[in-house]
This record gives structure tokens, sequence and C-alpha cells, in this order.
DNA sequence: GCCGTTTTCGGCCCGACTGTTTTCAGTCG
């Protein structure tokens, strides 16, 4: 993990910590902000001044400092010996604050989400002043959502782990496998493997990351990081990577079906290698493996366990979209509205990325907390309209994220809207509506001739919220006969349509759109994650609207 | 805590929703 997210996260810890502690709500607010900006600034702050962050002072700058020499900072210190655990997790709850988990510790020494289902349950908390029947009953929810979700980690999380540990091992070769080189969108542990001598375990468990050891052998080292997700490292021989790798990355599924065919060849196949006998076949990569079995390389994230074994001998596995065939973003924020980067500097970032265009999308005007006005959209179009005699190699978009109301409708009328180059429109409250009206509501917003794709569409926040409930089918026929893209959001804590999803959107003929949902400079990197979900649905290039080069986009768009 | 063409104090995104209450507190986006 980068300096800046390690000490982001740690600031963010305090703004909890603080606020549970009865701390005032606009200090939370300072320390949250900071946080945010310093997770979302470009440069290190190990290496730059940390006052030059937005939202940054003295005082925090003090802490960073601190943090950054000693991986703490004493107020923070404080306030983890001062708040259990329990509490800080019964905020986790939705729909239960701060307020009412400093209640449930003080009143009834409520301090962890099991002692607050055992309260609920034994008829402790009836008739307590704020908890009616209703609140009860929603807690009891949260706590059953919350207990399921979080033993495993969205990708961003898991990926931010193994580059570090990787990075903070020497090793002739090392590499991860598992369901992270699956792109799969949560992970419930990490596996590394490593072509090293012994002592690379001894350094391994003595990292500054490593909690727990859980088990210390030859083979096999495991671990429990600060982050409280597991690692395993694997020492492997030289000439047994691909076997090794191809054997840990899975899917178990994927690969019962492999070892199949290698029995019905009269071999044997395992995380050493392909033999025949005693003689080695395959063993040293992945690619000569699949080949020996007379079959087409199948890329990770198609290793499912599905179809992907028989159309790979057939020859037909799909000529998966990567993220060099991207030439844009479609959905981005700047500090208009929630981001944190000026205009300026995210066309900047975008143009070193070198795309053909990119959109900014700012939301509109009724997501209230946002103070979008039509003035400031004209304003911001003219900022951009100048800023593309900067850019003659890449097309800059006007874009916005409009907001989808109940009935399907969005915040602008026709007149306005005509005047973007390209509008996504998104669900971003009443998350709760019937299945019937939900779906009505997105075949509505499928239906308004000016939006162009429908932003993270089933709005789920991975280890927070559900998605929202919808004929999906329907939906997807709808957005197919009108031509709306639907949105592959690739914020990691979103990765929205999930890809068993895409899949069935692509069946019913939907084009997709990769986008970052960036709301800072660094965010844009995200649409990696973008593209795993894409790979894992079987997507091509020719699936993805922002693959195409720009006329083509542009025709697509309607303008 | 931060911030400043209304600078060193007094504001700080604010409206909707839910479940509770009998006029509102807490939570969320």
């Amino acid at each position: 993990m980068r300096a800046n997210d390690e000490a982001a996260a740690a600031l963010q810890e305090y703004a909890e910590l603080f606020a549970l502690s009865g701390g005032d709500a606009f200090r939370v607010r300072s320390y949250q902000k900071a946080a945010k900006a310093i997770a979302g600034f470009p440069d290190d702050i190990a290496a730059v001044d940390v006052r030059g962050v937005p939202g940054v002072g003295e005082a925090i700058a003090k802490k960073m400092e601190e943090f950054l020499q000693r991986g703490s900072f004493r107020q923070l210190d404080d306030l983890r010996a001062r708040v259990p655990e329990g509490v800080r997790r019964l905020t986790r709850v939705p729909s239960l604050g701060p307020k009412t988990a400093i209640m449930l510790y003080e009143e009834f020494g409520i301090d962890s989400t099991s002692a607050l289902g055992e309260a609920i349950a034994s008829g402790r908390l009836d008739g307590v002043k704020g908890l009616g029947p209703k609140t009860l009953a929603n807690l009891l929810k949260g706590i059953e959502q919350l207990e399921q979700s979080s033993r495993r980690v969205h990708i961003g999380i898991a990926t931010a782990l193994a580059e570090q540990v990787m990075a903070s091992l020497r090793a002739e070769r090392i590499g991860h496998a598992g369901s992270l080189r699956r792109m799969k969108d949560t992970i419930g542990d990490i596996d590394i493997l490593a072509v090293a001598p012994p002592s690379i375990m001894a350094d391994f468990r003595a990292q500054p990351y490593v909690a727990e050891v859980i088990a210390a052998g030859d083979k096999k080292t495991s671990v429990r990081t600060t982050s409280g997700v597991q690692v395993d490292l694997r020492v492997v021989p030289a000439g047994s990577w691909g076997a090794a790798m191809q054997y840990f990355t899975g899917s178990k599924e994927h690969n019962v079906a492999v070892r199949e065919l290698a029995v019905k060849k009269g071999w044997k196949l395992s995380e050493y290698g392909l033999f025949d006998g005693d003689r080695v076949i395959a063993a040293e990569s992945e690619e000569d493996i699949y080949d020996a079995l007379g079959m087409q390389y199948v890329p990770p994230p198609l290793r499912q366990g599905g179809d992907e074994v028989r159309a790979a001998l057939r020859g037909e596995l799909p000529d998966l979209v990567e993220l060099s065939d991207l030439k844009g973003d479609l959905h981005t924020h700047t500090d208009l509205t929630d981001g944190i980067a000026t205009l300026e500097d995210m066309v900047a970032a975008a143009h070193a990325r070198g795309y053909a265009y990119y959109a900014v999308t700012d939301h509109a005007p009724d997501l209230t907390m946002q103070r979008m006005t039509l003035d400031k959209a004209l304003e911001q179009r003219e900022r951009l309209a100048r800023l593309q005699e900067r850019y003659p190699g890449m097309r800059l978009l006007h874009g916005t994220e409009l907001n989808i109301a109940p009935d399907g409708s969005v915040d602008w009328p026709e007149e306005v809207l005509r005047g973007f180059d390209v509008c996504v429109a998104s669900v971003h409250s009443h998350f709760t509506m019937s299945r019937d009206e939900m779906t009505r509501r997105f075949i509505a917003a499928c239906e308004n001739p000016y939006v162009d794709v429908i932003g993270h569409p089933t709005t789920r926040k991975i280890g927070k919220r559900a998605g929202v409930d919808a004929d999906w089918d329907a939906v997807f026929r709808a957005a197919a006969r009108t031509g709306t893209a639907l949105e592959i959001d690739s914020y990691p804590d979103r990765s929205d349509l999930p890809s068993d999803l895409v899949r069935l959107a692509r069946h019913h003929g939907v084009k997709f759109a990769i986008d970052s949902d960036s709301h800072a400079i660094p965010h844009l990197e995200h649409q990696r994650f973008g593209i795993g979900i894409a790979q894992r649905a079987w997507l091509t290039a020719d699936d993805v609207i922002n693959t195409w080069p720009l006329h083509r986009l542009l025709t697509f768009l309607g303008r």
C-alpha cells in the first residue's frame, strides 16, 4: 500500500473513533475530508510536505508526520485504547450510527454485534426510547448482512495488499495466484507463490504488516495481516512454476476439469507438473501445460469451471478485452461536485494516460448535497472547451451523472440534456422499492433518449449494501432495445455490474462502458478492476463502447 | 480541525427519509 493510503486509513480511523467518543462533528468532517484528500493526492506524502494537500493544516500535518515515522500517532493510540473494538464494529451495521452505538455501549454494555443480536433477541432492548420494533428488526437484519460479508474483502484492498507483500520480499520469482488472479470482485485470502531460498519464510514472518502467524513451514507460511486478511506464501521449485501457478490459481472446478483431461491421456497433473509416469511433459510454464493438453491457454479470469475448458479445446475462447484496448473514460468527477481534484488536473492526468477521449460527468442538481446548478454546469462546459485547445489529441466530452428518480425520470429537461456530449444516469437513493417498481424505474431511464449509460446499475457497495432488486432480464432487454450502455463501474467497492450480470446482459445484446467513476487522480487506475469483471464475463473489445474509435463512440452517443 | 476578494473568528454541503415522536433525532448520500 502507498504511504498515502496507509496514512489516510489511519486518519479515517481516527475520525471514526473521534466521532464515537463524542467528538465535535465539524472536526470529524475535517479529518474525513483530509483523509480523502491524502488518499487521492497524486504525490507521495512521504516525499513532499503534507501541508500541500488541501484540507491539511498544522494539526493534521503533525499527526501525519508522526504516522510516517512510526506507523501511528499519539491521539490515535489514545482513542484506540478508549473505544472498544466492538463498539466500532457496531457502527458498521447499516442504519446504526455513532450516537446509537455510544448509547448501546454506555447504557447496556453492548460492545459487539453478537451482543447486540442477543440483546435484541432476549427483549432487553424492548421499550428503549428511540428503538421501536421496526428499528430492532432492521438492526437484526443488518447484523446478519454484516456477518455474511465480513469474511471477504473487495479486490481493491486485496490487490494493494498483494502488491505490498510481493514488493516486501526478495525472490527469484514471485507472483500471486488464487481468486485474486482470477479477478474475483471479493477475495477471501491471498495466495503468493515464490521461487526463493528458505530464508524468505522468516523474512515474511518479520514484516510489519504481519499481525499473527497462523502456520509456519518450509513450503507454506500463513499469516493474518494487520488488515485482517490472511496471506499464504508458498515456496515452489523453479522448474514447477507454471504447474504451481496453474494449480493454485484455480478455480477448484476448473482444475478438476483440466486434470480429467490429463487422466484421459494417461497422464497426471499436479502442482509439480504434467507427468507421463516419471517423465515431465510440461511444468515450467502454464502455456506449455495447456498446450500439451491440446487446448488454448485459458486466461485466469475465465477459469471458473464453466464452459471455458470445452471452448479452449475447440479453440473458441474469446479474444478478451484488455486494459490497453480502452481509449477513454466516460464517468469521472471533479471538485465541482464530490471529486477532490480540479477539472484541469483531472484532464491532465487523463491525457497522461494516453486517452483518445475523456468525459467529465459531475453530478446533477437532484442530488442536492452536491450543490450543482445549470449555471455551474455551463460554466464548466466553457472551461472544458478552453482546455480542449491544449489537448488536440484527446477529445474532451462534457457529460453529467444524472440521478434516476423513483419514477425513472432524471434531473434536467430535454433541452438541457441535449447540450451534453454524454449522460450517465444512476440510482442514488430509494434502494428498497419493489422489484416491479425498480424494473420500471430502470426501463424508463433506458427509454430516455438522452441517457447513454446506466451508471453502477445494481448500486451495491461490497460489504456494506446489497444490490437493488430488479428483473434484470427485462432491464437488459430494454437497454439493448434502446441502445443504452450499461456501466461496469470499476471502483473496487462497487464492481458494478458484477460479472454474472454482465454475462447475462451481453446475452441480450447490451453494450458496456468500463468506467473508473474517479473522484481523484489515483482512481483513474481502477479501470483495471473493471477489465477483470469484463474478462470474467467473456467480453471482447467490440462489446465495450470506450474501446471504440471516437467517431464510432460519437455515433453511438447520437450527438 | 480547516479556511479566508466578508481573513485570525465564525462558519463549515443540506435535504430526504425512517421510525419514532407528537415536533424530532439519527442516519444517509
